[in-house]
DNA sequence: CCTGGCTCTCAGGCTGCTCTAAGGTTTGAC
DNA sequence: GTCAAACCTTAGAGCAGCCTGAGAGCCAGG
């Protein structure tokens, strides 16, 4: 760690950014930080930070276009602090971009923790969507947003490529509905859970997918889904 | 990566230097700067740089001077960046030469694209920069930034073209309105991202493209447009 | 100052996707 | 074997997202 790491502090309490400053650069960070939504984009620009702590309840634009300016120029790593608790399996959706939340009021303990998390976390080189990933015979390309079956394309409506998306995102990994529906509809989603049922059943159609025996999507009991890994 | 790229970065402004130097060293990328005309042909000429970011409004010869001076010794990629204000008339008939082009203010993130895009893109014939290319019936030349569809001068606007080059600069890539609002009108626009559809609908009048049937620009419901690789 | 061309806003119409609801099927516990 | 819970499937109404046309503002050139 030879250079300090660049922490972007952006909240409107004054109070709270001198405690999460305290915390972090006992980390030996380098912290700076910004009271509105404008004022962080600007930080964000010509510091060019390697973390984002940012709250979403702000005067003026609020956390979430602070975050989508701050995406259009910077890769780096987002922490969003939001106030209701009920939102918060909500704002995890990395539709938003963001890498990692926390409910306030938090520990500022948490937060190290969670930063700490992030820069192990290894970075896909910048910006770099790969080309297309190959799952067994299923080849998905996120930027073409294209998908073929043993070369064959398939035909996918949004929001079912979406969920194939995140799914393969992860392979291995259990999604429960509730995550599915935060992370591929968005935060703000109400209604029933089963919807993920009916789209996840198209797909599988799609895919040539049996329910019972599946070769991509498996279904688990109680808990939700997840994308097979290669065998 | 054997041989590291050389990028020229060349504006008078340093602040703006500095930004670009921070996200292309990121890449990987060997910079230079300038920060005149002058210097800038210069380097060029000593460095013989693999792409040249060069800014319009340069004091002493601008910035299409520039291009035609490097031009005369070298067909490294050239991006030029342009701010929105200047008379698009003026930028229509002098663009020529380069192969791609930025609104000012622009992302750092999305400079790296482009020139991702350039560097991926395979060079035509060289030594003699490419007259236009082909995409079935439609060839474009960016350089002279005219369209033609089968052998037809086609009569663009300047956003209709540039809406075009967007897309075509990364055949198959979905581009969301959001991206090309931001790559073609520049960062701080504001308003209707749906502009776009208007923009995009008279773009495909003038090709003689369909909607719902079409042979140029796709519409990828949910999630934006594609220019339609050759099949 | 007028004229013409371009950009942008707005609203109506259309297409096809999404979501709801209900019934069928599988799984696992007893 | 029986039952309930969890999961899968189907079908259609409603609506989101997209396309287009019309017109108001704006700027450049005459």
């Amino acid at each position: 760690m030879t250079v300090p790491i660049r922490v972007l502090a952006v909240d409107d309490e004054e109070p709270i950014l001198a405690l999460v400053r305290g915390y972090l650069e006992r980390e030996g960070w380098q912290v700076v930080t910004a009271a509105s939504g404008l004022e962080a984009v600007e930080i964000a620009q010509a510091s060019a930070p390697d973390v984002v702590v940012l709250d979403v309840m702000l005067p003026g634009i609020d956390g979430f276009e602070v975050l989508r300016r701050i995406r259009a120029f910077s890769d780096a790593y987002v922490i969003l602090l939001t106030s209701r608790s009920e939102e918060m399996d909500r704002i995890v959706g990395l539709t938003a971009g963001a890498d990692d939340y926390l409910v306030k009021p938090f520990s500022p303990r948490e937060l190290v923790a969670r930063i700490r998390a992030l820069l192990r976390r290894p970075r896909t080189s910048m910006g770099d969507p790969q080309e297309a990933t190959l799952h067994g015979e299923l080849a998905i390309d996120q930027r073409r947003r294209t998908v073929t079956l043993r070369g064959v394309p398939v035909t996918l409506t949004g929001t079912e490529f979406n969920l194939l998306a995140m799914l393969v995102s992860e392979p291995g990994i259990v999604f429960s509905r509730q995550q599915l529906l935060d992370r591929v509809w968005g935060i703000d989603f109400v209604g029933d859970e089963h919807l993920v049922d009916v789209h996840l059943g198209n797909l599988r159609r799609k895919l040539g997918d049996d329910a019972t025996d599946p070769r991509f999507v498996e279904t688990v009991r109680g808990a939700g889904f997840r994308f097979r890994e290669d065998p």
